[in-house]
DNA sequence: CGATATTAGTTACATTTGAAACCATTTTCA
DNA sequence: TGAAAATGGTTTCAAATGTAACTAATATCG
């Protein structure tokens, strides 16, 4: 017999869902921002100089996602692009100076809200289960 | 600074869709049922005269996609529907035969794809992951 | 009792999302 | 070389989703 609530895939994707849209309002109101274009805009400004397709990968997001969430950070000038010349098919992807104020301002908060949910495990335990979480993400990617 | 794939939100949400997906190929295919769908089945399965709103809590979904999922499943006959006569708004639901058997077919393979995971974790790191776990969500709700 | 508020569930509309097809460019390799 | 395959990125179309408004039935409380 299955019990949805002790089910892990269930949990996992409770927990999740309740953080993302927890931290989500703290620039969805405030910049217009989406999860994706978020995420993006972390990317770009921990890796500047990026390609959509390392986007991409790095985010774990499906490229037409990146595709759109970039297009709409050019149209609303937080991003800035140019081109690779290595490769005339892609793009170099770096935040604008508004883009970048505006990643300078919700990394803190996203940081902090981080800081809050670990404090409730002790240090100890939250090292364990820092550990425990990344062999699953292993397993999770092996078996699929 | 932050690194996103350090970032705790992040890698909660990268791994349950992992997992999510992991599991879902197992259903989607064969019996063409969508994530919400196969929550429905579990969920009547597990609590058969069950009512739709019931469905909503205890899945932690949306009250509207349980009431699209349900009409679905009504159509496709894996769901069926009788009164409550307490309150004639609400509806009980159960599982039809044929929803009976797929319930029954998917069950066991959620049920190993989750004990293949959780068996790389030894038995006591195993314990404290699904502990820590249970106090972080909490920790989120109220952080909600 | 009866007006008002609440609840179960559905519908409508706008937005988001995913899969597949699609250019343009680059790579591969016979 | 040059034909075929692969890659970066965008577009298109259908399906999934969220919000708000809605109907019908029940609960509340003066």
């Amino acid at each position: 017999m299955l019990d949805l609530e002790q089910f892990l895939p269930y949990r996992l994707s409770v927990l999740s869902n309740r953080i993302s849209n927890g931290i989500a309002r703290t620039y969805e109101k405030r910049f217009g921002l989406s999860v994706t274009e978020w995420r993006v805009i972390a990317i770009v400004g921990r890796y500047p100089g990026v390609t959509a397709t390392e986007v991409a990968e790095r985010a774990a997001m499906d490229k037409v996602a990146v595709s759109r969430a970039v297009s709409r950070l050019l149209d609303s000038g937080l991003l800035e692009r140019h081109d690779k010349h290595a490769d005339r098919r892609a793009k170099r992807l770096y935040l604008s100076a508004e883009g970048g104020a505006i990643h300078d301002a919700i990394v803190p908060a996203a940081l902090a809200y981080e800081h809050d949910l670990l404090e409730t495990l002790e240090p100890e335990e939250r090292r364990r289960f820092l550990d425990s979480l990344e062999r699953l993400a292993e397993a999770a990617e092996r078996h699929a």
